[in-house]
DNA sequence: CGGTTAATTAACTACACAGGAAAATAGGTC
DNA sequence: GACCTATTTTCCTGTGTAGTTAATTAACCG
């Protein structure tokens, strides 16, 4: 991959690595510094560091400084992207994608946050 | 990614380039052979070939022979998982999830083909 | 300022992958 | 069998990635 990858290829790309998809799990449950991320993790600190960045780099993730621990949040945005991109394959999973198709739209539109 | 990644990692990883995402794209329109996949792209056979390859490692795409051609059809299963796997992210992603996820209960419940 | 903690960067190894060209396989036709 | 077509396999190159340890940056604390 490429560090200039359409943004579709950088998150699939990311999510494609059972750790960071880990990494992301843990972050549903709030928000972590990247020590706080690693800790259930036979790696090093430098692995995960890493692995947060190609997270960055597909905008899942956002870090923010405070003081000395870089705060790492989840970001939606790519994860609706794949589920647009799924969209073209709604005959083949049936039509709740229809509606999911409907929901962003109107999501899109402003209706919701 | 080695050969004997766990399913959504090599459903992911096979997502992950833009020449197979074109070459699924193009079976939803029905199969085709390999050397039918291969014209739009400006890439030679063997390259075409190693993507069906991966994409067939991924569950995304089953070929059968048909004298010396091979058919690629499009399979649905692994892009179901990857709708299953990002259900953990529909507070995220808003509750249109929540109805795909009842919608695929059913379905392994067998109300639906 | 010296020390401690958090995280990244650098340098390196090992391996996987995308791509090409060329050779090999497989099936159909004459 | 000789030949043609479709596809795969093999071998090669360049590049990306996951991981390590060691060094470096950054911010706080006394």
């Amino acid at each position: 991959m490429t560090v200039d990858a359409d943004p579709l290829t950088a998150t699939f790309a990311a999510l494609a690595d059972p750790t960071r998809r880990a990494i992301l799990a843990r972050l549903t449950r709030g928000e972590a510094t990247v020590g706080q991320l690693a800790e259930p993790f036979d790696v090093s600190l430098p692995a995960i560091s890493k692995h947060v960045k190609v997270l960055q780099r597909a905008g899942l993730v956002e870090q923010t400084r405070r003081a000395q621990w870089r705060s790492c949040r989840l970001r939606p945005e790519p994860l609706r992207d794949v589920v647009t991109w799924m969209e073209q394959y709604r005959d083949f999973l049936g039509d709740s994608l229809d509606r999911l198709d409907h929901y962003l739209t109107d999501l899109q539109k402003g209706d919701r946050p």
